[in-house]
DNA sequence: GGCATAATGTTGTGAGACATAACAATCAAG
DNA sequence: CTTGATTGTTATGTCTCACAACATTATGCC
């Protein structure tokens, strides 16, 4: 233990204090940052990218759902949701059918491959998660998703 | 208050959960880009982004800090910080100076301007932070902060 | 000293995320 | 029916970020 160490010649590597230091918003950058690193060669090994994830776990959770609804759910324009349709119909993991109630809109839907990847897709993520947090607790992991969500709810 | 209401039936707003809630690496995502859809047009207020804004706060608490330096601190790599620091340089924020010890590195200095600025952008940060974390308790805040960088942590 | 390798700053390039405008087809409300 | 709003689409532009290549300078080895 000894003296606390408040010079930095002795430790080089000492970091100064920074503006930085207690912004919430920059640790959530850090934090997101690192998540990411780790996740996108995982689901790049199965050519997926975080957001072709989300597209196909909300068409599972909403069959039909149509490409408004989409983009609303995840903050995605519907402009810049057409090129990640097309990805995902191209890939046969997703169709587009005709709305029977509104002949403007096309619904979605899960092919079966689309099914298999996402669940491949799923246990890929849950070991990915699993390993960036073993230094939380179950109760830490669960308070800070409820701290999260009371910052993203608007 | 009666029972759980399970079925969507009654509740067409109701969202389905889908494989993304409980994944921290979503719920970061939703924190992060709210938080940053707050700050971003507050920074630009006075014509700064956050990574600048990271940059001067690095650059205040390192003088004489090399450019590669200032990269390996904010994870930025050297050829994206090139056009970043020009920015900064010909609005008279920052200044570079020949290395008096390495002839191929370049320090970064603050100028008065650029103190000025960096105390003006953190006293809005101040503000934007406490806004958006109103739900959260002193304590909670702390714990935030604590999780976020156990995550971060290498 | 001379030489191979590494490090620093720079330029160029391309991919990906994201915003905006404009358009045709369709819906909804008066 | 006619006006305005909505849906999907195309086109365009900006911002962030990664990678490759290069000149200059440091560093380590002979």
């Amino acid at each position: 233990m000894g003296a606390a160490s408040i010079s930095s010649v002795a430790d080089p590597a000492e970091r100064p204090a920074t503006l930085l230091d207690g912004l919430v918003g920059y640790a959530l950058r850090r934090a997101h940052n690192r998540m990411m690193a780790d996740l996108m060669p995982i689901l790049g090994s199965i050519s997926l990218r975080p957001v072709l994830f989300a597209m196909l776990s909300v068409i599972r959770a909403n069959p039909g759902i149509i490409q408004m609804g989409l983009g609303t759910e995840l903050g995605i324009q519907r402009a810049n949701l057409v090129p990640l349709i097309n990805e995902l119909t191209s890939r046969n993991l997703i169709v587009r059918r005709a709305d029977p109630r509104d002949r403007r809109a096309l619904t979605l839907h899960l092919t079966a491959e689309g099914e298999a990847l996402l669940d491949e897709a799923a246990a890929l993520i849950g070991k990915h998660e699993k390993r960036m947090l073993t230094r939380l607790s179950a109760a830490e992991r669960n308070k800070l998703l409820e701290l999260l969500e009371k910052i993203a709810a608007e």
